[in-house]
DNA sequence: CATGATTGACACCGAACGGTGTCATCGGCA
DNA sequence: TGCCGATGACACCGTTCGGTGTCAATCATG
């Protein structure tokens, strides 16, 4: 699912944990952060540091992406295509 | 692209940085963060600000996906499905 | 009711982050 | 040669993160 946020991060990550019927306590030993992380991270905390949560999702069976936004094909009708601008310009 | 660490990540922005022929100047100024976190997350620094990484990500026209690890139909040999082991147990 | 597990919340505190500013180096160019 | 942009690197410093510990509230269960 795409990750716009923190916010939803910690929708996924919290709803994960849920679903894997782990406490906040299990699942901040199993991917070795304090349980006040997790805590703070599910309740929407800002700032996060992206090595736990790299944890976090490993420790959930969860796994992360980055893709180009425009997926190569098509783009939304107004959005800019940086992909294709880069292409046009690529000889410098 | 598969994100396992930070350093995979890094790796990502940089080459898409590149890619864009944008200076870490320009990108630091269009993701609102410093040039400084720029350059250190490009050099692997091992902790990092998740939100601080998303707004790069979205300077750079890239997106952040979250996914299970075990694509809900099938797995590997020998790999621990959660999700199944989860639904058999979901009773208690 | 008593017990235990889970969770939200807070204080304390050392460690690290992140911004600003600065410097030297490297490469391209006139 | 001299200039300029980009980058790696560092010092300084305020901010705040993250761990430990603790507490009250909630809920299920005996």
């Amino acid at each position: 699912m795409l990750v716009r946020s923190i916010g939803e991060a910690a929708a996924q990550v919290r709803g994960r944990r849920l679903r894997l019927r782990l406490s906040q306590d299990q699942l901040a030993q199993r991917a070795g952060v304090s349980r006040k992380w997790v805590y703070e991270f599910e309740a929407g905390k800002p700032h996060a540091e992206l090595g736990h949560l790299l944890r976090v999702l490993d420790a959930l069976d969860l796994q992360l992406d980055v893709s180009p936004r425009n997926a190569s094909s098509e783009s939304a009708e107004g959005a800019v295509n940086l992909d294709a601008i880069l292409e046009a310009h690529h000889d410098g």
